[in-house]
DNA sequence: GTCTATATCACGATAGAC
DNA sequence: GTCTATCGTGATATAGAC
């Protein structure tokens, strides 16, 4: 994070700080809406009330503010999973992710749109998302491998958790594209029985989505 | 189809149909790797070695062509499933379409990021992807309620059968993505172990790959 | 820290020759 | 059917005033 350098200094630099804020979420909007080669700078300093030139004094270039928007995705999504949740709690908790994201259609939109783009190799966040997909399903590999030592799921073997893994985020993604081009489809309730599906044939019994809420609850 | 029209007419239009065919292949190409927006007509005529006046001769605009470009992918993609697959055989089949697609990463590199880029309402092809994903699961409906009528599946109500159908789709697109990201993984496999996982929960029983390969085999 | 002004460039689309 | 030439627009990024 480049601000953490400037947090906590005191005066004249709160402001820019503030418009910094402003900008991110901006432009997080506007390429979830266009896309980042769709998306342009003007476009975002209109939304912001200021000129194209501010947006490249705080970001030097495109590409830069393309990067801080998705380190400002990465912390707000992080903020929806509590270090809390070990084994298989990581993934009954799942649902709440993709509730929090319903309320927040911009991002889910930036991020779905921009992994897409930069997929291919030349993108300049192609990068960037293939570490966070490594990290994202490197998690989900230590905790269900957790919850395979504490005997919460049947036995598997090292490949077939990464698979398992693999389809559980895939799930995700896939089903929040369809609320994306269909908004009216029940996102959470189609997602949890989903992954019910999944988690059930790892555990051997079904999943009480009602029982894991209340849980949720009180120790969140 | 506009060329439907002028297939079976003799002579002169020959040429110009394989060259609206190579336009059509580079289109899918660019728009795949940089979007609908990122991409460029000079890009798509440098690759099939014309102009750009040439491309807007035959499609009019760029987005006739992006229009082009997403029905040549449907015919593509409807080649790879047989009308004879019906009831459960049609999920059993899934794999073999990702299969071909992995032969053809363009197409579906095209499709996952223009779906993307078309979840928005203003996009000129928003109107196009939502009734191609409405024309996928409403036919994934169908044949899932002629499994539970044939028996071939446990009783499930007609909303559930909407959400197994969409989860079934949401994974074929979310294990793409993953895989577009990181090509090293093997997207068959995983694909098919995910899905065997939802359809197993359906039938009551494991599913037999190996099985389904053989008899795909013999009724192609 | 933000502005105005501008340099430089690529885009989609069109007109008209061949 | 494809070309050359060009128009008008809008993009990123920079320079220098305030």
């Amino acid at each position: 994070m480049v601000s953490a350098s400037t947090a906590n200094v005191r005066g004249p630099y709160k402001n820019g700080i503030k418009r910094r804020r402003e900008i991110i979420e901006s432009a997080a909007r506007v390429f979830g809406q266009f896309g980042y080669a769709g998306g342009s700078l003007r476009q975002i300093a209109q939304e912001v009330g200021v000129t194209p030139a501010a947006l490249t004094r705080h970001f030097d270039s495109k590409e830069g503010l393309l990067v801080a928007v998705l380190d400002y995705w990465d912390e707000e999504n992080d903020r929806t999973i509590p270090r809390s949740r070990q084994g298989l709690d990581r993934f009954l908790g799942m649902p709440t992710s993709v509730l929090h994201h319903t309320m927040d259609r911009g991002l889910i939109e930036m991020f779905l749109t921009v992994a897409a783009e930069a997929s291919n190799p030349r993108h300049p966040a192609n990068e960037h998302i293939r570490r966070r997909y490594e990290r994202v399903i490197g998690n989900g590999v230590r905790e269900l491998t957790r919850a395979r030592e504490l005997g919460q799921v049947h036995p598997m073997s090292d490949s077939e958790i990464v698979a398992e893994v693999r389809g559980a985020y895939a799930l995700m993604d896939g089903i929040q594209l369809q609320w994306l081009i269909d908004p009216t489809i029940d996102l959470v309730a189609t997602f949890k029985r989903c992954l019910g599906d999944i988690i059930s044939k790892w555990t051997g019994h079904e999943v009480d989505w009602d029982a894991v809420a209340r849980d949720g609850a009180e120790t969140p």
